[in-house]
DNA sequence: ATGCCGTACCGTGTACGA
């Protein structure tokens, strides 16, 4: 079985580029990130067609994830128990779902804007409470992956010093992401060692061209999620102006292949 | 230091994203 994770930056926008990507590497479970569209938006004919089902989120033109998968989607769930809420409104960064035996939650980790703003320390809660709630999948064959919005290493990061006032980096950021990442292990890290490994580059000052991003993009498994994974691989070319139909997404897609 | 690009929306400006 074959999964990935890519935050696409609106699917209306970018769903030529998504049924591509899913016919090029033949892709059996696609999680998707900042689908800013409404169930009712998402243009899920040419999906179908390919054969896949879609469980998604979406309360307005922020945000949204979704599950796009050919092999079954069983007990979805919208957000996760006790999921913070911005501005006393639930948003759409979480979505998970029984997929081929495997359950997947597609997420989309709050940015955080600053340091200190109140964004911020919703990000530190959301994750807080993430970690809480996956607790009770640990032990069953369970993938979180999506856009993290954290640098966990320096590597991570094509300019730390460049991020020193910002948020992804913080040692609070860290630290949530770590203590989720005890549970369920980055499974895409050790086929994709860096430095200069990244998921996403910013669209503007040829940041793709000249290789400086930030790996924020991550794949985590429960430990007999891990024990099955074969092989992963970040599809670099999917980020590349100069390839495909369209306007890229400014993430890349990350991909794991598991042992059945 | 800078959102320099891209996307969405009640749009010709604003909000959001790392």
């Amino acid at each position: 079985m074959r999964i990935a994770t890519w935050n696409v930056n609106s699917i209306r926008s970018r769903i030529d580029r998504v049924e591509a990507f899913l016919e090029r590497h033949d892709i059996d479970v696609l999680a998707v990130q900042e689908t800013k569209a409404m169930p009712d938006q998402l243009p899920t004919m040419g999906l179908e067609a390919r054969g896949y089902e879609v469980a998604a989120v979406g309360y307005d033109q922020w945000n949204g994830v979704a599950l796009i998968s050919r092999v079954g989607i069983e007990e979805v769930l919208v957000g996760f128990e006790a999921m913070p809420v911005f501005k006393e409104q639930a948003e759409a960064r979480a979505v998970s779902a029984v997929c081929g035996g495997v359950r997947v939650m597609s997420l989309y980790v709050p940015n955080g804007r600053k340091p200190g703003d109140p964004h911020y320390h919703y990000k530190l809660e959301w994750l807080a409470r993430l970690r809480d709630a996956a607790q009770r999948w640990k032990d069953t064959p369970t993938a979180l992956v999506g856009d993290w919005n954290v640098c966990p290493f320096d590597e991570d990061c094509f300019d730390p010093a460049q991020f020193r006032k910002a948020t992804h980096l913080t040692p609070a950021e860290r630290e949530a992401f770590f203590a989720i990442e005890a549970d369920f292990r980055d499974v895409a890290r050790p086929f994709t060692p860096g430095p200069d490994v990244y998921t996403y580059w910013d669209y503007y000052r040829q940041r793709f061209e000249r290789n400086r991003g930030l790996r924020i993009d991550f794949v985590l498994g429960s430990p007999a999620f891990a024990e099955r994974v074969t092989g992963a691989f970040v599809d670099t070319d999917e980020r590349d102006p100069a390839q495909g139909t369209g306007a890229p997404s400014d993430h890349a897609p990350v991909v794991v292949d598991l042992a059945d």
